[in-house]
DNA sequence: AAATTTATTTAGATTAAACTAAAAAAATCG
DNA sequence: CGATTTTTTTAGTTTAATCTAAATAAATTT
């Protein structure tokens, strides 16, 4: 049985190694974990003990199947809590980031399936990340993000790159949600900003860096 | 903000403070927590500190205002989850403590607040427990043990007094549930068991130790 | 290819929560 | 009451997870 340390080390190892590259270095894991590269090494080798993952040091780890079933099952049992919170307890998309940071750690398969089945088995959480399954498995929807697009070009939001509140709460105000329609009307060159219309209604600018965080699908 | 550990420590002080004596020994929260009586000592002195116990050395503890406000709240969490699980994902009621151990650290008030009024504002958990408001505010059920029934009395279950799985699947065995009809029909002198009959249809004998862990309303 | 910079590991400490063994206080009993 | 037993505390360890500072390996740059 694995610490609520060991599994949040894998989860991090998992994310880093399908968003960046197959190797995880010591200072990526320590800079999303806000902890310090010493601590990581120690960890490191804890979980290179217990098979989680391959370590050779100084050359960074990959996470091994074992440390894959895990890392998949934390995820899993996050987006399943997240689609709870906002389904049935009403919360917003922007609330359950960290709630569900503490009960992804519940340990029971009994109350993951049950939960499961009592949400009628979503394949998608708030954020429109995808749930892996008991065996997990999971299928990404093709999406790009929102500054690919071409000139009148036109899609529907299907994720968000960044669950941050802030961000979460900007698209609320702007009346960007998952599912919402989008058309390019401009694309400034200057700051490589957009206007774009939503749900054909609402005309709005945004900055770059919002663009490349709303992900759709074509 | 009080750890697990600290929470489940002042959890059982409460408990023990209420069912036994206000005072509560040292050697009475290692039991029922299955530690050693020199951790309690580390452990009774920390939360002294912190303002949750008061602490006479070799005198036992008694609760702060401050500490049954959080005991009251781990024990209303615990409570609500159970509801949840039982209510919601089918499980049996002797499926839900080791979960609801877990649950009831989960920190986040909005949590509760939203469990709370999905479940309907429920005043008693699944084994006939009081489930403390928001303020800590509950109500007790008059109840007596089944085994303090005179012959022929009958009154309805409306708790237990032990949660162990083992005994509930035994009352699960023999019919009987919250809500149940009891009906005395014979008591044995020889060693205080029961000839009780269920909902008017099935008559069982049960052992002094199982009649002393119902509890009936009359 | 050597010098410098950056990344990683090691060494040594700290804190929380447990433990064992021994000492000390309180309670009980002859 | 004084001796014995029980309870509680203290002293000293252990393990997990973190940290800082120093050492070492790897990568980069002259
Ligand atoms: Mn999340
Ligand atoms: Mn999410
Ligand atoms: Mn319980
Ligand atoms: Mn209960």
């Amino acid at each position: 049985m694995l610490s609520f340390a060991e599994e949040n080390y894998l989860k991090t190892i998992y994310h880093l190694s399908t968003t960046d590259k197959e190797d995880v270095s010591t200072n990526a894991i320590a800079e999303t974990l806000h902890t310090k590269p010493a601590s990581v090494t120690d960890m490191i080798r804890k979980l290179s003990n217990k098979g989680m993952i391959n370590y050779r040091k100084y050359h960074g780890v990959s996470i091994s199947d074992e440390g894959k079933k895990v890392a998949l099952t934390v995820v899993r049992k996050h987006r399943l809590w997240e689609v709870f919170l906002v389904d049935k307890l009403k919360f917003n998309w922007d609330e359950v980031h960290d709630v569900a940071e503490q009960l992804e750690h519940i340990k029971s398969p009994l109350l993951i399936k049950r939960l499961d089945e009592f949400l009628n088995y979503p394949k998608y959480d708030p954020h429109g990340d995808p749930i892996p399954d008991e065996n997990g498995e999971f299928q990404i929807k093709p999406k790009v993000p929102l500054s690919a697009l071409d000139l009148n070009a036109s899609g529907i939001i299907v994720a968000v790159n960044d669950s941050n509140s802030l961000f979460l709460q900007y698209l609320d105000k702007i009346g960007a949600y998952l599912g919402a329609k989008i058309k390019v009307l401009d694309k400034i060159e200057f700051d490589n900003s957009l206007e774009i219309m939503i749900d054909n209604k609402r005309t709005v600018f945004i900055s770059k860096e919002v663009s490349e965080n709303i992900l759709i699908t074509e």
